[in-house]
Formats: C-alpha cells, structure tokens, sequence
RNA sequence: GCUGGGAUAGCGAAGUGGUCAAACGCAUCAGACUGUAAAUCUGCCGGCUUCGGCCUUCGUAGGUUCGACUCCUACUCCCAGCA
C-alpha cells in the first residue's frame, strides 16, 4: 500500500506526505506534466529549482514513442529520464476524449497514432502492463474520460469505466506480485471517478471507487472552476472517497483558482498542461493576474514580470528583454516562461499547504482571488 | 541612350473593364489555451461608424468609358539586357 501521512486536516482540506519509492510529496502539490517524459521547454534540473516535487507522463504518448519496452530496457522512468524524484504515469484515458481518431468499445479503445496512421490499442490490461514498464510510481486506472453536459453519455462512459475498473486491479495486482518477486520496487494505483458534473452520477462512482483495493484516487472529466457545479462535485467526490488515501485532481490548474478550490474540498495532488502551455504562448501568470507578454505595452518595460518573483526568469530578466525573446520567437523565452508559470503555480500550492498548517487558508485565498480576479 | 519588364494596403504578392477596401502569406494589434497531436488556434488588420453601412485608395497627371487597379497618353522611379 502507498504510505500517505495526514500531518493536520480542518474539514475536507489536509496536509499530508505521499512517501513513494522515489521520495516524498508534501502535499497539497502541483505535478508537473512531462506529457512525452518531459515537462515542455524545461529540464528535470529546472524543475527541481523552481520546487516541483513530481511529474506525471503519459502511457498512450509513451507508447507512441518510445514504447514502454524501450523504457524498461533503459532502467524505468527514473533512471531513462534522470528525473529521480516521484513520478505519476496517466492511463491514456485522457486521449479518449483529446483525440478524435479514438474508437470506443466495450473492450478498451483503438488510437490512430498521429505519427504514422498505426492502429494503436489500448484497454486496461494493456495500460497496466504500460505502466508498469514505464515504471513510475503512480499509475492511474485506464478510465474513460469525457466532457458532455449529457447525461447518458456520461453515465455511459462511468459504467465504462466502472466495469474496466476490476481488470485495472487485477492486471495491477498481477504485475505487482511478478515485481515483488523480481524485487523490483513498488508501483501504486490510483482508481479515478468519473461521472461528469452530475450529483448523482459521482456519488455513484465515488461509491464504488471507496470499496476498491487501490493506492489513492484521481478525479477526471473536470475541467474549471468557472462552470459553477465543479466546485460542488469535488466536494461530494471526496466526503465518499476514504479520508486516509491520497486524492490527485486530473487535469485541473488553467486557473489558480481551481488550485484554491481542489485543496478545499479534498484534492491533495494537481496536474495541468496550462502553465506550461500557456507559457509557451506568452500568457504569464503574475499576482495581478495573467499578462501577454507579446502585448506591446512590454517593449520598453525594464522590470521582471513579477518584481516579487522568486523565479529565475523574474530574478535575472527584465519583461522587454523577455517581450524581445517572444516577438522574435526565440526558444529561451518560452524555457523562461515556462519555469517563471511552472513556478507560480507550484508556489500557490506550497503556499496553500503552509496556509493550512498556519490556519490562515481563508485569509490567503481572500487576498489571492482578490488581487488575481479584481478585474 | 535604346529595348524589354515593372510600380497594388507596413512588407511580399494576386487581381487585367463592373461581383475590389482589394485574394493569399508575413508583420502589426489583441484574444484564447483542461489528465498536451498545442513553440498552437482565433479575431483584427485604409479612414469613419449608431457595425447597417458611409468615405478615400491600387506610382503621378490627364484621357477613353455608363463604369478603370484593369484600356490610352505623358511624366517619375525601379529592374534586366544592349550600347
């Protein structure tokens, strides 16, 4: 079992530390997502300096290349990758619902890889036996993710992913027993809820997920805190879901605000694509909420993005030299975008974990939303 | 000097008598960004606008025509070849 320590816990919200083989996530925390084994644009040592704790790869991208063989043969995800530190692998359930050229059966699902046409095929004993080749020590159940306001067809894929649950444990429980005799380190399960934004629906799922046998639980097909029912179906989700596992929020965190609201109501780990994706595109966050750096006004602007920064990018560059970098598209502007947002949102989350050790959470998500939302 | 080619919005470049404020690309200006097919996508991009339109443009000056960026004349400038 993943060893999780609850330190102090006020209603739903806790600080907690998820001990994996691969070291130790004081929780709240932001993961950061290296998609293809690589959190775009920055390096594992970068990530380590601006305080990232872990990272989450993906099982159906690292099918596509290099394959999960591949990675084994290399020594598994921490050795192949130098990064050292906790690591997350999602199923490729996600890309269900990101790729159009998924086919959905009963079964499991069949990709078309968007780098060669092959047919690429995915159900939850292949995504476990994937995963564990890759060999982070997180892996989350092969789940079926969806974003649709109806009803049947989210009902329809939370049975999907319902009845591929078992196989996901099993298959799991498999490899973990042929490991354990080969000696080779731990690797956990995450079982993930699904049941779109519909009460009933999650309540169902979370139900079922508290009864099974695995590690801690990921919480998918939620997408932003602006659709107003989120905030609500994170809370019901995780009143079911057993105190003492460690819950991982999917895919939320394109506003600090989601962070804010997932620590709330339960969530103790994060992952989002939109620091880093967002940096790459010149949207950097600041405490006075988010910026273009393209945008004109940075041209002659001779201060950091955020003089109150402490990341590499604000301690050493100026935003007109950074508004150069973008508007001649030079690839270090979008590494020192990158770090300075990948910085920003894992210090929210470190700051939320020290708010809630110094009961002041209340008060520092009242300033932050005030000062980051004003307009 | 001669011969030929050319001058279109910030740049490049379509358009060769009406459907042209003028394709397309770039640049500009702004917006978006979910468990990443995203260093991507969208809008704007002559002036004014009550966003329905109105006005001024296609080197310059004339002309032909109901009508010209498109045809004619002259001029200016550019490019290539020849002297």
């Amino acid at each position: 079992m993943l060893k999780f320590d609850i330190i102090k816990q006020k209603d739903l919200m806790r600080v907690g530390v998820i001990h994996t083989p691969h070291g130790d996530i004081q929780t709240p925390a932001f993961v950061g997502a290296a998609t293809r084994a690589s959190v775009k644009a920055i390096t594992h040592t970068q990530m380590r300096e601006l305080g990232s704790q872990a990272i989450l790869a993906n099982t159906y991208h690292l099918i596509l290349a290099p394959g999960p063989d591949l990675i084994e043969r290399g020594g598994g995800f921490a050795e192949w990758t130098s990064w050292h530190g906790p690591s997350f692998t999602d199923s490729g359930g996600f890309q269900m619902l990101s790729l159009t050229d998924a086919k959905i059966d009963h079964d499991g699902v069949t990709f078309k890889s968007h780098y060669n046409g092959d047919k690429i095929r995915m159900n939850p004993e292949i995504s476990m036996q994937a995963q564990w080749k890759i060999g982070a020590d997180i892996h989350m159940a092969f789940d079926q993710a969806i974003d649709s306001t109806d009803k049947d067809l989210v009902a329809k894929a939370m049975k999907r992913t319902h009845d591929w649950l078992p196989r996901n444990i099993k298959e799991h429980q498999r490899l973990a027993a042929e490991a354990k005799a080969n000696g080779k380190p731990e690797q956990f399960l995450y079982a993930v809820v699904q049941g779109g934004l519909f009460e009933d629906l999650r309540r169902e799922s979370a139900e079922l997920m508290a009864t099974q046998p695995v590690d801690g639980y990921g919480i998918g097909s939620l997408y932003t805190t602006e659709t107003p029912e989120t905030a609500n179906i994170i809370k019901l989700t995780n009143e079911i879901l057993p105190n003492d596992k460690p819950r991982h929020l999917l895919g939320m965190g394109s506003e600090p605000r989601d962070l804010f609201i997932g620590a709330m109501y339960g969530c103790d780990t994060f992952d989002c694509v939109a620091p880093t994706r967002q940096a790459r595109n010149g949207a950097l966050y600041t405490p006075n909420g988010r910026i273009n750096i393209k945008n004109a006004k940075y041209r002659e602007m001779y201060a950091p993005i955020d003089p109150d920064c402490d990341c590499y990018c604000c301690k050493n560059y100026n935003a007109s030299y950074l508004h150069h970098l973008y508007k001649v598209d030079e690839i270090t502007g979008k590494t020192l975008a990158s770090i300075h947002n990948e910085r920003f949102v894992v210090r929210v989350v470190d700051q939320i974990r020290q708010s809630i050790l110094d009961d002041t959470f209340e008060e520092y998500m009242h300033d932050f939303m005030a000062k980051y939302y004003k307009a």
